[in-house]
DNA sequence: GAGTATACTTGATCAAAATCAAAGGCTGTC
DNA sequence: GACAGCCTTTGATTTTGATCAAGTATACTC
């Protein structure tokens, strides 16, 4: 049914495109999307696909970056610790979002699979030459640079600015809006993040974000299935009980 | 003795180089250092030098942004608020750093004068043109854009999970460590920011600010001359204060 | 199906920072 | 030099969210 939708699009003739990219929904928002077919030939020859666990670490803050990767699927978190264990969440990552810092050998942060994800990963260097030889490519990472700053200094505002409450219906709010890119704003969904990683997210602790989320569906903003899964009758009453308006 | 040092350098002939641009403290470390004499010369045709006074608003968020900027002397607060008046400051910019986000119409935040600063202003259309034919200013604005997102998220770790104790000698430090760029730390400084906009950035009330500032000079970690001066005697002690280490 | 982790929720108490309120200090003007 | 206006500090009290402490639910193992 991928492929069928692929030779629909009239862009690019798909024989001259690898077979692994003809399939990949992170081909048209990701940052395949600029390059030439022989140019993503290139990459695919030297990329991975690979599945990684629910929690598993992809790079620890402080390691060194051999590798850029396309979140396929599933979510990835972007964490920042103090020496005594404090964590933040700096970022999350959907698909078919880019990962990786360019232009550094080390990384300050480390990445872990929230969810189950796929990813299509490459070699530093490949990125790199490419980047040298198509200007498109650095264009669409410096676009995704300035998303992420976008979406970190709104989240400064959450985080230096807004009560709990206001806080966890804004991570909410977040989620209805990312988890799906298909359909639009998603009114129900699963957490792709436990009560801790929600937690760390918002610099709250567990049992304030659990008061919260009981909070929200005793006033009827959200339902709660069950732990993870959560209805949302009115995004709009959400988003005005996250401070949004 | 700025003409004469730009006389010791090889890379650039000075007498190519525009009048105003020869003594400008920007020119080699802001984005126009990548640019070659004759591009130099068509983005000083059209820019314009400017002196605005502290506190006065350069651009308000959700205005058009029809200019860009090399901040020259003095320090810029970029912030947002909420539509209930709380305010957060999500990010500070040192001269000689580039202002502007590309590749948009609207700002989606507020600039503002911290201190009497100077700029040099370009009109967007200029800096876009330039862009298209000098690949290496695009990367220029890249890494600006990728130093902005590093420092955004390490100012989230701040907000999310530092007690007031440690906000505060967080921003103590990032200003001994970024006011005076000749020299490298500089141990003794004026806060470029009032009380209030201290409190804006650390997401704090004014009241803590000055409770922590008191709290540190009298653990002997700063003095404090009058309400801006302040001198650090040990700027290792101070990060440990500040939770890094 | 009992037993055991693990994640989440709920309750009671505590502490850090916010709020409310007042008093200094510094700058400028007349 | 007195007065006004603003910024900053300090004090008293309150509130929010953290911490401490059970208890419940869910999934996984044997």
């Amino acid at each position: 049914m991928q492929i069928v939708s692929e030779h629909s699009r009239k862009d690019i003739h798909n024989s001259d495109i690898p077979f692994v990219c003809a399939a990949c929904e992170a081909r048209h928002g990701g940052v395949c999307s600029t390059l030439t077919p022989s140019q993503l030939t290139e990459l695919s020859r030297h990329s991975t696909r690979r599945r990684i666990d629910p929690g598993s670490e992809m790079v620890g803050q402080g390691e060194a970056t051999n590798n850029y990767a396309n979140i396929i699927r599933g979510v990835v978190k972007l964490s920042k610790m103090l020496s005594d264990g404090r964590q933040q969440i700096v970022g999350l990552q959907f698909a078919p979002d880019f990962m990786g810092r360019p232009f550094t050998r080390e990384s300050a942060l480390s990445a872990e699979a929230a969810t189950g994800i796929d990813i299509c990963a490459f070699p530093r260097a490949v990125v790199e030459r490419l980047v040298a030889e198509a200007p498109g490519l650095e264009h669409r990472l410096h676009e995704q640079a300035l998303k992420e700053l976008d979406e970190a200094r709104d989240w400064m505002l959450t985080l230096g600015r807004k009560t709990a409450q206001e806080k966890v219906a804004s991570f909410l709010y977040l989620i209805a809006t990312h988890i799906d890119p298909e359909h639009g704003n998603a009114t129900e969904f699963d957490l792709p993040l436990s009560r801790a990683d929600i937690a760390d997210y918002l610099g709250l602790t567990i049992e304030t974000v659990s008061r919260q989320i009981t909070k929200l569906r005793k006033d009827g903003v959200i339902r709660v299935e069950n732990s993870r899964r959560v209805i949302v009758p009115d995004v709009g009453r959400l988003m005005r009980f996250a401070g949004m308006d």
